[in-house]
DNA sequence: CTTTTCACAGTCGCGCGGATGGGA
DNA sequence: TCCCATCCGCGCGACTGTGAAAAG
């Protein structure tokens, strides 16, 4: 399937050598040739075990830490027709639910992923010192084979939309996803070059639909789905160093249904209407011209994300969804219809786009910065009221919003890896995942701190339109763009900037403050039991006449959520990446792997 | 009846070209 | 006066969800 029909060629090489094999980024042929790269081989002989819970390696020696082995019978889907990367790890489907209680107290709040990292080491292990746990592990930790962790940039917003069952809508022509993937990938090889894709698969073997308010399976899925399932992220292949500099967005790609037109239309994931589908991000280590060495078997990881499943549709059925990605999405921004009273508040106040803010003012005013930068900001964060839609939700303070949206943010991603509610029951929540543990989402932030010094080298952390990210919007955004382009020219291979330099001392302050949050933590954790929703266990028949009445009520003006995902997403990562120091203090590394739950393999 | 397709209106970013201002 | 850089307005295209019509 991948790459099947041969329409993801973008970098094919003509001069493979006879012992390499193309990475899907590369392959334009048909995946049958390729048969050394089956499925098969994808999901047994490659390590697919819970990233932090289990490694080949670990399984073969046992490790210090429980873990758990990958057993194939998760939640995607693997139809006979599935893609050779099916079969890959994913996460929520392995993790035994009652693993990670989410009432439990102390560290156990986060995943087995902050278990790893809890050494300095576990996170950047370029930089670690040779006593890591991943060492302990035996997993490589530098060069070839090396762990990378992939963390979702945007993962509230996925979350938001997750608890209504996201959809996305496919036309004959495509329709970009919103929520777009974004991800930080951390452990690469700096010098490697990887090739970075996004394959989207069966979450189920259901067909779907919409019904009394609530989606409902419908008979079995049609497996004959033909067309690309892969989008190759364009700029690969990349460096590692590239890679984890800032943010991986896939804002460009789009799901049609049609298949027949796309053949040679990279930009196009094919996908079926009333399906459900998990979307896969892999990673392959590939020579500089992008074909792949199959002399290693430990050159591709694929890590999956249970949040960023969705339902193709080709008109929305639930209005929930719909008015999320009104609220969120700036392209629907026409139908907001208090867009007027939205904007009217003072620049100050302001966390959505004002249309009277042109790029142009962006780039001038330095402090515009919240108010400019919601055209991401949305991809991350949440510019409404929280309980708008979740009555039961705790109304969220904002008084830190305005002040410090970026720690506010920083909390919001301190979540860490659970088990996915699937049981063997395919009902409208069966996929649901188990939020409990994200309401930390939803809490306020006990940060009391503010790290506006941030934004500066920040901001831009992921356009919107990624074509640009380091011209106009991300200018205004936040300068670093600028910045980069009148200081920073170096890097031929990247348009991006040195992440870190001549921002120490906003790295002692990240520093400073993550070490509160840790201190702090217990109170942090004692919010999350105490703020549990019940929006999970809603009966959604129930709430659905409710729900349509609720549309296009956007009255409260910004919500506490609203933050940016600058400092989560790409500066801690660049910080610690370009920080050794830092990296050292295990406290804050410690901190760090509290910031960065993410998903691995090994 | 359900699902899909299409035209539509709205917002936004970008590019183009004219207007403006400063310096040689 | 000429040249250059910057600012500004306009039009275009991309993108969104809506709602009616068409298709199955």
């Amino acid at each position: 399937m991948l790459g099947g029909e041969g329409e993801s060629n973008s970098f094919a090489s003509k001069e493979a050598a006879e012992d390499r094999r193309k990475s899907p980024a590369v392959d334009g042929e048909d995946p049958a040739a390729g048969s050394s790269y089956t499925e098969h081989r994808m999901g047994a002989d490659r390590s697919y075990y819970l990233p932090s819970t289990v490694s080949k390696q670990s399984q073969e020696t046992p490790s210090p830490c429980s873990f758990i082995p990958y057993t194939p019978s998760g939640t995607v889907y693997t139809p006979s027709s599935a893609t050779r990367y099916s079969s890959s790890l994913h996460l929520g489907s392995v993790l035994p639910s009652t693993g990670f209680p989410p009432s439990s107290a102390g560290r156990s709040h986060f995943s087995p992923a902050y278990q790893l990292g809890q050494s300095p080491g576990c996170i950047y292990p370029p930089y670690t010192s040779p006593g890591s746990a991943l060492s302990n592990l035996n997993l490589p930790t530098t060069g070839p084979g090396m762990r990378a962790q992939v963390y979702l940039c945007n993962r509230p917003l996925w979350l938001k939309f997750h608890r209504h069952q996201t959809e996305m809508i496919i036309t004959k022509q495509g329709r970009r996803m919103f929520p777009f993937l974004s991800f930080n990938i951390a452990g690469l090889n700096l010098t490697a070059h990887y090739n970075v894709f996004v394959e989207v698969v069966l979450a189920d073997p259901n067909h779907w639909r919409f019904q009394g308010g609530k989606w409902v399976t419908c008979g079995k899925a049609d497996n004959s789905s033909q067309g690309n399932k892969v989008y190759i992220h364009p700029e690969s292949p990349n460096t590692g160093a590239h890679w984890m500099r800032q943010e991986i967005s896939f804002s460009k790609l789009k799901l049609t249904n049609n298949k027949g037109t796309n053949l040679n239309n990279s930009q196009m994931v094919v996908l079926q209407s009333l399906h459900k589908y998990q979307p896969r991000l892999h990673i392959v280590e590939v020579t500089e011209d992008g074909v792949e060495d199959i002399s290693s078997d430990a050159k591709t990881q694929s890590f999956t994300f249970p949040e960023n499943q969705f339902i193709a549709v080709t008109a929305y059925q639930n209005t929930d969804i719909t008015q999320l990605k009104i609220d969120h999405n700036p392209f629907a921004k026409g139908f907001r219809d208090n867009y007027d009273s939205m904007y009217a508040a003072p620049e100050n106040d302001r966390l959505t786009p004002s249309p009277t803010s042109s790029p142009r003012a962006h780039q001038i005013v330095p402090g515009a910065r919240y108010a400019m930068q919601p055209l991401f900001q949305d991809q991350f964060v949440n510019n409404l009221p929280q309980n708008r839609y979740y009555n039961s939700e705790r109304a969220v303070p904002q008084t830190n919003s305005l002040l410090s949206p970026q720690a506010e943010d920083a909390t919001s991603q301190r979540w860490f890896v659970t088990s996915m509610q699937q049981g063997g029951n395919n009902t409208s929540t069966s996929n649901k995942l188990d939020l409990t543990p994200y309401e930390g989402e939803y809490s306020s932030s006990l940060l009391p701190y503010g790290i506006k010094s941030l934004s500066m080298q920040t901001s831009h952390a992921l356009s919107y339109y990624p074509d640009s990210p380091f011209t106009t919007m991300s200018a205004g955004w936040g300068s670093r763009a600028a910045y980069q382009r009148k200081v920073s020219p170096s890097l031929p291979w990247s348009p991006r900037p040195s992440a870190t330099t001549g921002f120490s001392e906003d790295l002692n302050k990240v520093k400073a403050q993550i070490e509160e949050e840790v201190n702090g933590n217990a109170s942090l954790i004692s919010s999350w039991t105490e703020t549990q929703p019940s929006a999970l266990s809603l009966d959604k028949a129930d709430s659905y006449s409710a729900a349509c009445k609720r549309r296009r009520l956007s009255l409260n003006g910004p919500s506490t959520e609203d933050s940016s995902s600058d400092i989560k997403c790409e500066d801690l990562v660049s910080v610690a990446i370009n920080s050794s120091s830092y990296i050292k203090d295990a406290p804050s590394s410690k901190s760090m792997a509290a910031y960065y739950s993410f998903y691995t393999n090994p």
